[in-house]
DNA sequence: TTTATTTACGAAACCGTATTCGCTATAAAT
DNA sequence: ATTTATAGCGAATACGGTTTCGTAAATAAA
């Protein structure tokens, strides 16, 4: 049961190995008999093609690189998932990557994909990603890439973003409208653009609200789990404590959550809480959540099927652009009963 | 700023190609000034190796496959960061493929595989897997493969599992002492070895406190969540229903909470609840959620290094062998206040 | 001094597939 | 009957690295 070559193939067959090569490729130069042989035997022998040398010899891989920051992530694993979808009708892999939130390991996995491992890229950047020559460098090489959900502004490429700035104006204004005068905004990055579009329709919304904008209740939080509950508790214990919080990633919806049960802080009476989540337990939390759901599929799927009109089509190229998809606001129990 | 291969750099650094090569490779044939200037000009000149060129020619890949039903699911997310923090330690690249539970979407990536796209397999098979030989073929064929979580009992390989007829056995007997004498299971396939066990567990707990077994206890689920949460209602309808339900399998978990919900059915009062589940908002849910936790990490890490110990030593081979690492119950609301 | 060994490098073969180009035999056109 | 077109196939080359083997010069051992 050893696997074997064209060559060993071609032998049996008593064909040359370019016959083979055409016949398992449908090439029109063969005779359909000569195909149905050919591919008659490659299954009774068990051949499977040799992926690398297919991609050296073809110069593509038929590979599609997804660069992203984490995998234990709703989000971003339901983006998967529809990129995954995309792929797979077109015969291609997904190569998933994880940055684990660094710019360091960002750019190291860029620069390995311009040795031709993969034949586009789909890429939601790092917290730490501030500067994007890496990004750059990848297209000016001939890479096609396209943003989704965390995008750098300053590089020549379409994005498929949501509606950043008005999903967090509205779910602020949805706070507001429970009666939340002190509102906290819990951002990740400072530097994320969906971290500051976010930040910004907030910003918006209490300034059309004429809520005065406090500085002490917009907390950058980090990448370290233990340290966000502590400044999220540490928020809670001041006196003029917020009575609503905007948290703009899923990923603090559990610390927030744990820091209002431990300062016995009761949901939504005392604080009233709006997560940017997907998660799918939202509506059996305790109170069940409030989110601003992303369409995290048809943003991956919407990434990979322009990701894939510029691998198509040659003449079609990744110009700067914007696909917005618009994310929901589910009210849920963490704001109203 | 276009990419170069050896021969360029080579002309770039009038070397031969071999020399650069071996430089590059840091072999002992290189004096140390031209390694110097070889990895300068590379880097300046933005060098960098086409994989498929080096894996055709070394007949090995540098990437592992991993197969798994799901990505968004925390057990299968968990266990690949633990498999990418030992695959990144070893220079390697880690393939995910997803089966979505499908056999025929499994047999394909593992027939796949044989082609040299990979260099060894850590798998957790589909929920449709009953039989084995499309694994036995790989492993024939000379590709090392580790299963984790999920496994196929009649293949000759090692396998990392938890304890799962003795995780079952506890949470089953956690809820017989809180009081429940009418214990649903839900399963998610009858062929699964973890299910069974698992399964097998819950029966044994039964046996040994004496209680009578149900078979309308015991519930085999599907992949459709919409049927699941049909037939958990109806489960939670019946005269008889029951007074506590574990269920096999973290998806599981939000359509027993949504059915109670709708059923006006108090957690913990009139059912109580184990989910196996990796979820971390399991403590924030309403009630919180008693649960088995899997050492997600830990198994995807210690699969991952059993499998680079094959990969690494050509004299030793995988053999049949189990390695359990066990599980935790953690006992919150779902089940006492 | 002669011989053996070591150091540092280059030429060429090789990995498995795809493609270009050329060839033959047959069919079609003139 | 002769030319042209076409269908069907094979030889050879290319893809970009790695590795084997050979060799010249330098050094060490005799």
């Amino acid at each position: 049961m050893k696997n074997i070559n064209i060559r060993e193939l071609a032998l049996e067959l008593n064909l040359s190995v370019s016959t083979v090569s055409k016949a398992l490729n449908d090439s029109y130069e063969i005779s359909e008999e000569t195909k149905r042989r050919v591919l008659e035997t490659a299954a009774r022998l068990n051949y499977v093609p040799n992926p690398y040398a297919s991609s050296l010899r073809g110069r593509k891989s038929k590979n599609i690189g997804v660069v992203i920051p984490e995998v234990a992530d709703s989000f971003f694993s339901l983006a998967i998932n529809g990129i995954e979808s995309v792929a797979k009708e077109k015969g291609y892999h997904v190569l998933i990557c994880l940055t684990h939130e660094s710019f360091e390991n960002e750019r190291t996995i860029l620069k390995e994909f311009q040795g031709g491992r993969v034949d586009g890229v789909l890429l939601s950047v790092s917290r730490e990603t501030t500067q994007c020559n890496h990004i750059s460098d990848l297209i000016a090489n001939g890479l096609p890439l396209v943003f989704f959900d965390r995008a750098c502004d300053n590089v020549e490429t379409a994005k498929i973003t949501t509606d950043d700035f008005e999903s967090a104006y509205k779910a602020t204004a949805h706070l507001i409208q429970q009666n939340c005068d002190q509102i906290a905004f819990l951002s990740i990055s400072k530097s994320l653009s969906i971290s500051n579009k976010r930040l910004e329709g907030y910003l918006q919304a209490l300034s059309d609200y004429q809520i005065k904008v406090d500085q002490k209740y917009i907390i950058h939080c980090s990448n370290d789990a233990e340290q966000n509950y502590l400044l999220i508790k540490k928020l809670l214990q001041q006196k003029n404590k917020p009575n609503g919080i905007i948290a703009s990633v899923e990923k603090l919806t559990t610390p927030v959550y744990m820091a209002c049960e431990a300062l016995k802080l009761k949901v939504p009476k005392d604080v009233k809480i709006v997560c940017f989540s997907n998660l799918e337990t939202a509506a059996i939390l305790n109170p069940s959540l409030t989110t601003i759901t992303q369409p995290a599929f048809e943003m991956g799927k919407t990434a990979a099927t322009l990701l894939f009109r510029a691998l198509e089509n040659r003449n079609f190229s990744l110009i700067k652009e914007d696909f917005i998809i618009p994310s929901t606001l589910v009210v849920r129990g963490s704001t109203s009963h």
